[in-house]
DNA sequence: TTGAAAGCGCTAACAG
DNA sequence: CTGTTAGCGCTTTCAA
């Protein structure tokens, strides 16, 4: 095996021929009426022999495109943006893509210092999970006509393609369902965020509540800060709980909101669903396995992954219509945290 | 906002000077007497202006480094892998580095792929979670020079770096924790493997039963395929519980086996830990929340993570010593899934 | 202190 | 059918 380095020219060297026919060899070109049978077979022949590997980044700079990804999200650890991320990966593979992956933690700026890196790195075009405040990063994407696909997350007020959920209309059946499971004081927990599929989830909820001719209390509605999560969620559950009258369900609208919630709910003693019933957003094995199956708004992940990859892959092939919106269902799965009411 | 494109030659033009200048000042390297204070400033001034964004291919093409490092390991969307990639991506930005993760699902032709994919996108080196038969991967990155760090699991018979837990004191320690806390008939799952990890869990579990006076029934051990875990799972647990002398406990040796198993265990309406006690290997949300939280051997992710970035960085920087290797131990948390028998 | 120029490995227009 | 060559944007040697 050789110590690798084999270019292009060592080939042509190898072959006594150019390095231009060698390169139309190796890309598939010779079809094109540009290179004889024999030589192509030689050439690849050496090739093989030398065990040639392209040098991807010379290519890259000569032709100006990497096929390379920039995924952002707010963090790979949280398992509903990790199967986002093997989806998004698979998919983008299947065509030839290579995806590189940042974690943003929900915070604008490390998602524009994230932008730039991937920017410099020359990648074709980006997928992404927004965080709050990143209209400016939305805006330079569009400015420097980079191309890139909003998923799971967009703002109305940019004009640009997207993959969502449908997170009204699914914050609005976790709540029907409730409601028709004879729940009648439904708590809802959501990030604090200024950001459009947040006050969907909300907004869903509430329309809910006064469908069924329930007045949703501002009570009921708590939103605690991503990066206190841990000490706001228990003083949101204990406003919710140690009162009055206290809320009989809860609707989490996040994974992150629902594992810390449960885990201060064990803490609190409060049985689900016999205390509180539950309904959750996100989706992750935890829900399988708590003592009480968790039901939850189930979003087609695997749809979602596949189809901002193909739209970001037809922008970069040139398309330059319209933008794009693609909006999909979440699924409720309904188990055990919601049955009726006794 | 300009359209980018900037490139070096664009500033130099403004500036009135050569591209070696602007090159010497946009790589800091004006301290070695090269440029004048004025000039330095002045360019610096006008790349601002312009909003100047090195290409990176650009440079990795010249000087033959991509601060690039390839991250091979089995499912980004299995939680301990996450977690792991989580706080290499983090420590390798820390440096300078950015990260392309890649899913081999433990097949060895997948990551043999997916190597030479990065390989061809000119990363510096890798870190690997290896899959099994992966010593071909092992030999060629040795053969052709590329620096790479095996993390979680590394193969004896071939000499590498390597950053590892000790997995036969850890599955010791799960044993003997479980005999001191009065169960005597302990059950064992892993993955049908002939990787050096999981027979170290092993050989740890029986020597850990033997110390203690009791011999380790070959029935007691079950191997499940990977890729058929679902079914083959349900078998193993039902020839351990369904027997004359059911097993008292269970020791799951990844987080995969546990999830899957667990759930198995609720179909049963086995209870934990009355009907059967349980530790397990890996760790996640899930864990926290079960009815009956599980004790598990934990893996100091963050150590691993930033150590075998840390020792890969030492090698790109020209270190070609012996090979490195690190092991760390786990460490037992004990939970209600094992706590002593009545 | 500064500039000219070679060249990393590859593609593609142009010439033959 | 095949070869020559001009770059892609950057670094770095050598000369001034």
């Amino acid at each position: 095996m050789k110590s690798d380095k084999v270019s292009l020219s060592d080939i042509a060297k190898a072959a006594g021929v150019s390095t231009a026919l060698v390169s139309y060899v190796m890309s598939g070109k010779e079809k094109e009426g540009r290179v004889g049978q024999e030589m192509a077979n030689r050439i690849r022949e050496i090739a093989k022999e030398l065990n040639y590997q392209p040098n991807l980044l010379a290519k890259s700079l000569r032709n100006g495109r990497t096929n390379t990804i920039g995924l952002i999200i707010a963090d790979i650890s949280n398992p509903f943006f990790a199967n986002i991320a093997r989806e998004v990966e698979d998919e983008s593979r299947r065509n030839g893509y290579t995806i590189i992956i940042g974690s943003s933690d929900e915070d604008a700026d490390k998602a524009w210092d994230l932008m730039n890196v991937l920017i410099n790195r020359q990648v074709d075009g980006f997928i992404i999970v927004s965080s709050e405040n990143s209209g400016r990063l939305v805006e330079h994407l569009q400015n420097i006509r980079l191309p890139f696909v909003l998923l799971d997350r967009h703002f109305p007020e940019y004009n640009t393609d997207f993959v969502v959920t449908n997170n009204a209309k699914a914050s609005h059946e976790a709540g029907s369902h409730l409601i028709q499971n004879g729940y009648r004081r439904i708590g809802f927990i959501a990030y604090k965020s200024a950001m459009f599929h947040v006050k969907e989830r909300i907004r869903g909820y509430q329309e809910a509540l006064q469908e069924h001719g329930i007045e949703p209390k501002a009570t009921w509605l708590k939103e605690v800060q991503f990066n206190a999560i841990e000490s706001e969620i228990r003083t949101a559950i204990d406003e919710l709980v140690q009162t009055e009258e206290p809320i009989d369900a809860i609707i989490f609208s996040t994974y992150g909101l629902a594992v810390n919630g449960l885990k201060y709910l064990n803490e609190l003693r409060l049985r689900v669903p016999e205390d509180l019933g539950v309904v959750s957003f996100g989706q992750a094995e935890v829900f399988d396995l708590y003592y009480c199956p968790i039901s939850y708004m189930r979003q087609p992940i695997d749809v979602l992954g596949k189809k901002a990859v193909s739209m970001l892959i037809t922008r970069l092939s040139g398309e330059s219509g319209e933008a794009q919106h693609f909006t999909v269902d979440a699924q409720l799965i309904a188990r055990e945290s919601s049955r009726p009411k006794v």
